[in-house]
DNA sequence: TCATTTGATCTATATATCTATATTTTTATA
DNA sequence: TATAAAAATATAGATATATAGATCAAATGA
């Protein structure tokens, strides 16, 4: 393995994990199939340039050719754009993943009994927010709420809607919505003029 | 062919003719053969992370993978890098070919006669000043004198240094060989804190 | 423990690459 | 200007290797 390949499988693999994304993950969103992924960053291929592209795209990564004697600078214009991201990489990963299994919940939720309408317009609500969260850039103070609602949320996945517990369900249900609904009113973002931490988006380190 | 790919294809050939190299040229000093930098630099060909790295370092050119963020601020950095050479492009290319021609015709030069001794010196000095010539950064008024000595030399190419012309010839030859002390005397520069025009280590525009 | 996820490996196929040759463009000379 | 010579670039066939798709083993989580 040349160091420049070797240089390569390592940028691509840190930019990976500091955006909380599996190999499998990286395929859907690149093209690239996960078994190139893998044998990418393990350096042992000599990837074509339409593969090392595609990867670059969806990690936010563009490939350059830079004269050499600016290398130093351009580093620097590199370096200064990436903050503290680092440091969260494994908490931003675990955030993702627990947005997903919300997402998951919530779309599996049973849709019998008298409440269907409004467990209906719950959802499509929560929906919306995770779908805006997912899309915008958030920082950290404004992620623990949603969290805190995400883990708020688990107690209910094994609950049916109807009967005696319908109550206490929808109320929770709704005080989780209120929850997010806060959460996802603070978050919204564009792109950042400012610092920002993101979720599809992030810098490498 | 692709967008990626086109860019980098024209990014290779600009550089490539910025440095006044032919296919071949390149070919020797990076390793890739010709025919694949033809079609590399035509796009018809996705080629390997390998190619291009070789490609770039006889460019001085380095593959980078940049956050998309930065992408202004990178161009702006390399973009200020890049004088004027642009303009330039063409005369260098020729003035390259000129000092390969009068390489070549230095190098055959008849060695007969009683002058042998005078002109294997005057062949060392002026060899000697084509390699520094080469391997130094020249500005364009210094090119100029070098240029006039070329041309000059063409005229005695094909006389030979016996008989009856010989004390011309040999008078003409010293004017040349001080057009050149001269021209080289104001040449060689190390590696340019000053804005310099290349002849093997230019930018690309 | 069982199910799911993650990363690695295997095979068939597509395609870049290498060597050699052909074509097109440039340069020099009559 | 016409033409020969040389240089520069493009193409063709054989081979090496990346890639797509399926499968596997290890780790992770319920």
């Amino acid at each position: 393995m040349s160091y420049a390949t070797e240089h390569i499988a390592n940028t691509l693999k840190a930019a990976r994990k500091s955006k909380g994304l599996s190999q499998r993950e990286l395929s859907a969103k690149s093209g690239v199939p996960q078994g190139h992924i893998s044998k990418i960053e393990n350096g042992t291929v000599d990837l074509r340039i339409s593969s090392l592209v595609a990867l670059g795209r969806a990690l936010d990564l563009e490939l350059m050719l830079v004269p050499r004697k600016t290398i130093p600078a351009v580093r620097s214009v590199v370096r200064s754009s990436a903050h503290g991201t680092l440091l969260h990489v494994e908490g931003i990963r675990q955030f993702r993943k627990e947005m997903e299994r919300l997402e998951k919940t919530i779309d599996d939720l049973p849709r019998d009994g008298q409440s269907k309408t409004e467990l209906a317009h719950f959802q499509r609500q929560v929906q919306r927010y995770i779908h805006e969260i997912k899309n915008f850039k958030l920082t950290p103070p404004e992620i623990e709420p949603i969290r805190a609602a995400i883990r708020a949320m688990k107690t209910f996945k094994n609950l049916t809607i109807d009967g005696e517990r319908e109550r206490q369900t929808l109320t929770q249900l709704q005080n989780m919505r209120n929850e997010l609904a806060h959460g996802a009113a603070n978050a919204p973002r564009i792109e950042a003029v400012r610092s920002a931490y993101s979720l599809d988006e992030d810098d490498y380190g």
